[in-house]
DNA sequence: GACACGTGCTGAATCGAGTCAGTGCAGCAT
DNA sequence: ATGCTGCACTGACTCGATTCAGCACGTGTC
């Protein structure tokens, strides 16, 4: 088989016996406008399908300045979960508007950012999202300012550019109240403590766990402080226990910290959820993979992805701040000692059950 | 600041009070063919240093039929580590030779694909990377056959194009290299088995492992079947150990298995590596964050996601498959009774050790 | 002084679309 | 016959680059 030409709206033209002004114009639904006639647009139209027809986007691009296409600038280094969620909830958003995304990983580098923001600018890009993997407070760069721009799980205080996040204050809450509900609200205490400055997650989701658990008359006991990984939170939980405490709930700041917390207390001889409930965020992979599966204020990776293609793609978006929702993955970490129901549903275990490899 | 128009070649041309056509040639390098002088050139030069000129690429796309773009199909549905690994590995090496990465997840539904490569081919990708999450024989769609595209963790024996894969069969030699020199070769099991009957890793690794035991007089002891995660492989492992069984060393064909068989040896009463030596694929985050941390043939993912990006832009690759090899991730789940070295080296922690949230 | 040749540059076509400003024609009123 | 109106369509320009073919202007040769 040769190697053939694509077919260009000029053969549709010439087979429909019009001129290829007129084929544009059925092609883009100005038909109406431009008075051509039901017939001629039918032709058109078969001429179409015959050939098997489809526009140039580069030869659009040229002459709409436009090429249906997002570009997402992420600092991921070597992550996971947070990543391929969001890029699959944004890859989906941006499918159903005619949209293909174009990925930057720019590994932290502010050189390689700059880079990849002007060749996706150079690649007329429609828009750019513009992601970190830390929920943090960040300054973007100027190429990003004058444009169409949303952020990410991140807020930049300076910039005035929409932003993506998960309502960690409100997710803190939730996970108190998981807690509340299960009897288990009496000496909490908080495992994990921000470490890099311009995080804003760890702070708000302490601070709705404390106020959730103040206004039920039973203040937070106390915070275990450690790295948010799972060696430092078994090494810092484990030498916490040392102390002689004696926690009825551990809300840990994200899975991994659930996992060291497991470690330390299945070491210090102590059971999940019957001795002592766990709670966590993140609702990662994780959270299904440990025994029992975690209770975890879930991030919602996707649906932050899918938003954040949505509100660049929406013309009449605010630059506002936009809170999307965590939900509750059901775990077994969480004590029913005082009747804390689990709603009936088995733990999600966010697809793992068909992966293989 | 009013929105200024980009800066076009013709005004560098103004600038520089040459033509079009002889800044294009200082641009593009042509300028010792074309004999332009360099007092010229320099005045062109300096032009677009001081208006800041940079190419529309939508305008080269239409006159050269080249996007300097990649385009990724890919049907990761929640898969976190495979995915963000090799798209790190592939926008790097995309980078390195001033391309951008496009992206279309599938997530495994045959009429997406169809659509995202259309897509794709309309926007003039140069070549089109095909990866599966599951290392899998495929039959890619009739639209990648005849153009340039590279297959990514899968092969297809019928279509005449280049395949970038992990070198299973020797990683499933270094596997039981390992559990040799520590003398933990005597009564080796295998847990884990291919249920996808397109998938080709696991009977590749098994085949290596088989090799090398044999090689070394002690044949393979037997293999525990399961699905590949964390929870079938508890439930196996356990049922299995209940069988009265006294296995040396278990190699499991993935890190998810190793951690639902960490689970079930603990509830067994037996500890990892004294009595029961563990070596896994994978090398995920997962390997590290188990205690001991998890000996595992590391999948090279961003090394596959670069050298399909390598691949495809050769022009002079054959269309032949390409196998990456498999390292070593040090961990301490395997016996160092008979003085096995770990090389000294500290489990290595896939940048886990710098993740926050 | 005619001609060839080398040097340094440019005009115009081209890629494949979108879109403004007509254009030709039929039918009708004057 | 002339002018007007509405209909159905089209010519030509444009987007911003690359690139072929060729053009002026020395300079050297005979």
């Amino acid at each position: 088989m040769s190697v053939q030409r694509r077919v260009r709206l000029a053969d549709v033209a010439a087979r429909a016996g019009v001129s290829r002004t007129t084929a544009s114009y059925v092609l883009n639904g100005t038909s109406a406008q431009m008075r051509i006639s039901a017939e001629t647009e039918q032709r058109v139209r078969s001429a179409v399908m015959e050939l098997g027809y489809r526009r140039n986007r580069s030869a659009l691009s040229l002459r709409t300045a436009t090429t249906q296409t997002i570009g997402v600038i992420s600092d991921f280094v070597a992550t996971g979960h947070f990543a391929s969620q969001m890029l699959r909830g944004a890859s989906a958003a941006a499918r159903a508007q005619d949209h293909l995304i174009v990925i930057g990983e720019t590994e932290g580098d502010p050189a390689v950012e700059i880079q990849m923001i002007e060749e996706m600018l150079d690649r007329q890009v429609d828009g750019i999202i513009y992601t970190t993997l830390v929920t943090a407070e960040v300054r973007v760069p100027a190429q990003l300012r004058e444009r169409r721009a949303v952020l990410l799980n991140c807020v930049d205080p300076v910039a005035d550019l929409p932003a993506v996040l998960p309502d960690e204050l409100a997710g803190g809450r939730s996970a108190a109240d998981v807690l509340l509900a299960a009897g288990a609200g009496e000496r909490v205490y908080v495992v994990g403590e921000e470490v890099n400055p311009h995080a804003i997650a760890g702070p708000q989701r302490v601070q709705g766990v404390e106020e959730a658990l103040a206004t039920a008359g039973t203040p937070l006991a106390g915070v275990v402080p450690c790295f948010w990984d799972v060696e430092p939170a078994y090494e810092a939980v484990t030498a916490w226990l040392a102390t002689d405490v004696t926690p009825t709930a551990l809300v840990c700041l994200n899975d991994r910290i659930a996992m060291g917390t497991y470690q330390a207390l299945a070491a210090h001889g102590l059971q999940v959820p019957s001795d002592v409930s766990i709670i966590s965020f993140d609702g990662s992979e994780l959270a299904g993979w440990l025994r029992p599966a975690l209770t975890s204020v879930r991030i919602p990776y996707a649906e932050l992805g899918a938003l954040a293609v949505q509100t660049l793609l929406d013309p009449t978006a605010p630059t506002t701040v936009l809170r999307s929702p965590m939900t509750l993955l059901h775990g077994g970490s969480v004590s029913s000692a005082r009747g804390y129901q689990s709603s009936g549903r088995q733990p999600t275990r966010t697809g793992a059950g068909r992966a293989l490899r």
